[in-house]
DNA sequence: ACGGTTTGTAGTAATAGTTCGACATTCCAG
DNA sequence: CTGGAATGTCGAACTATTACTACAAACCGT
């Protein structure tokens, strides 16, 4: 018999997940955890085949919950579950080890494609990812399971205005601070925004916060 | 036989309750719409006892939707039903005729209840939302707890523009979202840094994510 | 019921920020 | 070594945002 484990802080999409779960596998063992401390007790306690686990849980919320739960259980199957707001680091997780991605506003259908393909082949992602994924992997190196910073793609005059911007302060007074005029500045913002693939400060603002260890 | 309109845009949200509330309220029909355009429709075409609303539905996200509701459905009985960020709005949407108030993250078991109680009595609120409402009746005496949270200080029509800044939006893209002039989103933008005793739009989603709980 | 305060909303004029094209330098792979 | 790509920098022409000011309607305390 499968067994599962599904890590989701909203008690409602866990709920669906798991009727969802029990409908298209049984017979199979459903367990859930509310956030990443939970998750881990149950992965220390019992091995599972697939875990469903959101991006956003609390007390997880970055790219090490990959190896904290592959050290656990090495051949676990992981389905990274994110929400809008994380779309944008899905490529990570993947490049961290996980096995699948899928959104949290995918369709229903969606969403039993991908279990059932997941507990098959151990393997799931979104078209939208996938794509991305192929385009990453022609550009860099192949294979590297390692999780790359894209703050690394930056330049030095980039990530200079990088932080500043990530501090809230202006174009025109980070234009004063390294002497530039205001439209260098400006236009290592759109360079920035580009390379990371971000339209505004707060997105920018997470990233630093994510990837500025 | 009961009916109810399930309106969400998460599909394994909508799922999810779908799903409880046949459980729970059998024989009963339940219908789902995942924009807001969609539950003008369904309500158009037909009555329902009860409307599960969320409130960051597509094509949606403001006050008017109770009133655009009440319009087809005068009697229907509305369940607001929210995500973290909007727990702050809770108050707005009660005072603004909905008869009950859910949040997202609630465990099972409180969603079991809310949908019971609004079932049988047409009212339900949140715990924490209930306590508000009375110190809010209570016309906010003295005794005052330390942590109050700054975000409460600010206008209904405030704090909508608050919480589409934080995700990076800008002063423009607010304006046609809310249908006003860029001016009047920028004078809430001021009155709002001002109320916060910010600066900039960084430290305004380091507010939001500090106490947006 | 009265008068101050807050809230919702804009217009005008001034300020800040973006786009895009340009150009010299510096890097880097073949 | 060499030519295309990446970097550092800017100006001109726009576009977006803010500062102020203003005013009606809603709210609120007494």
């Amino acid at each position: 018999m499968k067994s599962v484990l599904v890590s989701e802080d909203h008690a409602i999409v866990r709920f669906g997940i798991t009727t969802i779960i029990k409908d298209l596998l049984e017979p199979v063992k459903v367990v859930e955890a509310a956030d990443f401390d939970e998750t881990v007790r149950h992965l220390t306690e019992q091995p599972f085949d697939l875990l469903i686990l959101d991006i956003n849980i609390p007390g997880g919320n970055n790219l090490q919950m990959i190896s904290a739960v592959r050290l656990r259980q090495p051949n676990i199957r992981i389905l990274i579950f994110s929400g809008y707001d994380e779309q944008m680091f899905g490529i990570n997780y993947i490049q961290a080890g996980a096995d699948g991605y899928l959104e949290k506003h995918a369709p229903e259908e969606e969403i039993r494609r991908a279990i059932v393909t997941m507990a098959e082949n151990g393997k799931y992602l979104t078209p939208g990812i996938r794509t991305r994924l192929m385009d990453h992997a022609a550009h860099h190196g192949h294979g590297s399971r390692q999780p790359v910073n894209p703050l690394l793609g930056l330049s030095g005059r980039e990530k200079e205005v990088l932080l500043l911007l990530a501090k809230g302060i202006s174009v025109m007074n980070i234009s004063r601070a390294l002497n530039l005029q205001v439209t260098t500045v400006s236009t290592y913002k759109s360079r920035i925004f580009e390379k990371l693939n971000i339209s505004n400060v707060i997105e920018l603002a997470e990233m630093v916060r994510l990837y500025s260890n």
